[in-house]
DNA sequence: AGGATTTATGCAATCGATTGCCAACGGCTG
DNA sequence: CAGCCGTTGGCAATCGATTGCATAAATCCT
């Protein structure tokens, strides 16, 4: 109305000068503060609703010294350029966005193209960003060292490694290979087949708590039962299919995606293999798609909501000035139907057989 | 060095005084004005450089009046409160980014959460955001409408309707539904199940181009060969059995996404039905996992990264209050092996047999 | 009632960079 | 030598909101 689609907006003094007072009442008004009695404070507001007021954030930020603001950075993949591929990040971005906005601040997000280097430094320095919210920290880890070296709030979501100088949140991995292999142990299954990449930090992990559920049952890890396979390739119908062809004897399959659990599981399908009859197979991630997936996928799923919170309110730490640690998110076990777990409808009850 | 990690960066101020000149002077030196000689830029830049000085990026843009900054809101499903689960979404917010950085223009995300209505408009007029992309009309159509017609800028992604008030890029879900179709057509089949949920625009265009391709080899299209199935259970599964239990009979299957397909073809190959020796199979969206699925799927692909592109530059159209138009992009066939088209590995020629 | 508080409000400086306008200076021409 | 022009660079206002300090008005206390 008062406001064409081009014109200027209203600014303070419009209001106040509206509400008859001064800028400074109407700044401490519209700011609720103490110092400015009720009924003025109903004048003020009124009159700025009138003429469809918003504050001038800039301005404001000028003034506070602040953005108001916090960076996420979203490392493109170095070799394809594509975005990342985590499949749950979404999630996290979404979490992230929501603790945000309830702590009124802006989210910016980037993707490290441009400046290898300086790219951090850049933000907190030129004030566009009071923080910065880092998406994994494979690439990069020198200049996140030395930014939280310096003291700058940086806050990191990636493979939660004991002894970084910055501060993380992540996952815990070992306990996910546990509770994962566990769950295959309790349903009888003994030859747990693994596939995944080791070399991945995270992944190598997983090996250790499958390594460690085993061992708790007083067994040790058949080196026979490990298939390296990366994530991306039809990795998992490749591995199933060399693991039975060498004559291998497994009765379940613990894979550290949920895109190899399906792969894997075609593969078995196809070799007249029935899941989860015959093969237990426990995915991890919990993509949307596991749940539609037919077996359902039994698999670890993670807070990714809590995760997104503890980020916000660690960086909120950092940023106040306090000191802030590493958290571990712990993993959680989502029974479906790829395990034949008892828990499920009924009919599908593991048969006592093996391979 | 010279700034520790918790004090205030320098100042042109200091800049200025370190180098000699005016604030002024620094000033137009670092923002290569033709008004001052080459040795005194060096001069100031040096001395910027030294002092590891950042524009002040919001002092910056309180005087230029602008925010160098574009919002894009991201709309969390109104049910599951769940992200946007457009699979490509991550890549189209990876393009945009880009597009932007290469403008110089920041990109703040938000989810539409807190307000419903006056979320848009807050955005402009906080300053926050010079313009606006807004990723899916469905929800806030009104708001969008009259955003739009105030003159705000603001582009959308989605179905890229005709005759709509507000400036969008979407893909060309017609052609998308006409050359899918052609494609099963020109490998002789005649009789096409069209899956998916024609409640949804983007869909109901689809269904539209797959009667169009029909029509153009003499064909209609036979209503028991529509199965209206939502996107996101195991719809694919259902649809097909019903399909196949009514007797109906049939020798393709155009879904109207990946996610459909592959789970119909599950179905398929559970009822003994190969795919594609006996029937043929096209996607719509090309997801990653397309192409690591066995069979490989042939699906409808979307030119994303352009997409980015033309949403960026369309904006900045708008805000330098050019008009800008609806934009369609055009699909493209992605022939892997689903349909078992003749241009793939020679070995499953599509068989004559019809169901 | 008169000084002491308390309450309500305004003045003016400030955040840091930008930019219109003007001044100083050196060189050049007539 | 006076006048003019082009170059170089500084002064000061500006963007809009916030806030320390001060003042005016109202209330209180003995």
């Amino acid at each position: 109305m008062v406001v064409g689609g081009k014109g200027r907006g209203a600014t303070l003094a419009d209001v106040a000068r509206a509400a008859n007072v001064s800028p400074s009442t109407a700044s401490r008004a519209l700011n609720d503060s103490p110092l400015i009695p009720d009924a003025t404070k109903a004048i003020v507001r009124e009159a700025a609703r009138k003429q469809n007021y918003r504050v001038n954030t800039t301005a404001r930020n000028l003034r506070r010294q602040t953005s108001s603001t916090v960076a996420l950075v979203l490392p493109a993949d170095p070799e394809s350029g594509q975005m990342v591929s985590d499949p749950f990040f979404l999630d996290i971005l979404g979490a992230v966005a929501d603790a945000l906005q309830e702590k009124k601040y802006d989210l910016l997000l980037s993707t490290t193209g441009a400046h290898p280097d300086r790219w951090f430094e850049d933000f907190i320095m030129s004030r566009r960003a009071d923080g910065l919210i880092v998406i994994g920290q494979a690439h990069h880890a020198d200049a996140l060292e030395q930014l939280a070296g310096e003291g700058a709030p940086v806050v990191v979501w990636g493979a939660a490694a004991t002894g970084l100088p910055y501060c993380s949140v992540g996952s815990d991995n070992l306990a996910g290979g546990d509770i994962a292999t566990s769950h295959l142990l309790a349903l009888g299954r003994r030859h747990i087949a693994f596939l995944g990449d080791t070399d991945l930090p995270e992944v190598a992990l997983r090996y250790e708590g499958y390594r460690r559920a085993l061992a708790a049952q007083g067994l040790s890890a058949d080196p026979a039962l490990l298939s390296r396979t990366p994530f991306t390739r039809e990795g998992g119908a490749a591995a199933i299919n060399r693991l039975a062809d060498s004559g291998t004897r497994f009765d379940a399959v613990f894979a550290t995606s949920d895109l190899l659990a399906m792969s894997a599981i075609q593969s078995l399908q196809a070799r007249g293999i029935g899941v989860p009859q015959d093969v237990s197979v426990v995915g991890y991630d919990d993509i949307q798609m596991a749940a539609h997936y037919s077996p359902a996928l039994t698999t670890i799923s993670q807070n990714i909501a809590l995760g997104g919170t503890l980020l916000v309110n660690k960086l909120m730490d950092l940023m106040a000035g306090q000191p802030a640690g590493t958290d571990v998110l712990e993993p959680r076990l989502i029974i479906r139907q790829s395990c034949g777990s008892p828990v499920m409808s009924g009919g599908t009850a593991p048969a006592g057989d093996r391979a």
